[in-house]
DNA sequence: AGGGGTCAGTTCAAGTCATGAAGTTACCCC
DNA sequence: GGGGTAACTTCATGACTTGAACTGACCCCT
């Protein structure tokens, strides 16, 4: 059942590819929540459903179950700062949404209150890498630059 | 059945938010591909799912089928300008599995050969938007700056 | 003309998973 | 003791997925 998966893509998706589960990370980035609150947020999930998709994200360290008031228990789930940064899954989900399928709510910056995108962006050279100079390589070929290099071509 | 979703991240999982899709655009991001490519790329797809998934995504207009060739007919599939813009999603997935997960590949810039990562950005204010700072507002609210904003207050 | 191969799927039985309604446990307050 | 809430479970039904096998159109080779 767990046999590694090379692509990171693929391996992601082994962990959050269902219809269900960055519903609630979505959610769950806005704060800690409890069962019920998800339950009404993430809009017409059977509760078995969300049970067993929150012990899945628990086992996977993306999301942290705490009990936060005894007599009568409580609980509380929060994302770790692995769950944290699907952020910006999530975000490249809304940020397609709200261009390709009608939406009526949008991605903003909280501060200078503009609308914002997803980008690819290069750390070293510290600008934004247009979208067709992407690929993914094995590990061993990153990092030495040059353009002589073959291995996903596009289209 | 076509309920419209409003919000934008619900509205994209509803086209691409199962095990397979988002593997297939995947591969197709490297160009157009044929039926039995995919079944080979798409690690371990049975045929019926390829074929109903390559559908759905037909009729979402996130690919197109093209006939190459006559007598024997051949068809390809490849991705519309909507279906590339699926690339920063994949993107995103990649960028996590490849810091979360164990895997293999990573993301390079093809002209630098340097790691590169998936951000949030304003263009407005041509600058990276930090994480926290995100939101996802009505319509009507973006645009308007100021921080005394309470809808989606963050933990 | 017959045999073998490729491509692009389809068909089908079996199994797995999701769904929605209802129930459960533990506790509180009145 | 009656009612309410929170956090789940349980269960029967139905939908979807899976893997293996099959189909049909066409090609090439001998």
């Amino acid at each position: 059942m767990n046999r590694s998966v090379r692509c990171p893509v693929a391996a992601t998706l082994q962990l959050v590819g269902d219809r269900w589960t960055l519903l609630i990370v979505r959610d769950l980035l806005r704060g800690r929540r409890r069962f019920n609150e998800l339950r009404e947020s993430v809009e017409g999930i059977p509760p078995a459903v969300l049970a067993s998709r929150l012990r899945a994200l628990e086992s996977a360290a993306i999301v942290q179950r705490r009990l936060y008031q005894d007599r009568p228990r409580r609980f509380e789930y929060r994302l770790t700062p692995r769950g944290h940064a699907l952020g910006v899954v999530v975000g490249a989900l809304a940020d397609w949404g709200q261009r390709y399928a009608e939406a009526d709510l949008t991605l903003v910056d909280g501060e200078c209150g503009h609308g914002i995108s997803v980008v690819y962006h290069c750390p070293t050279c510290a600008r934004e890498a247009p979208r067709r100079r992407v690929r993914i390589v094995g590990r061993e070929q990153a990092r030495l630059p040059g353009r002589e290099r073959q291995p996903t071509l596009p289209e």
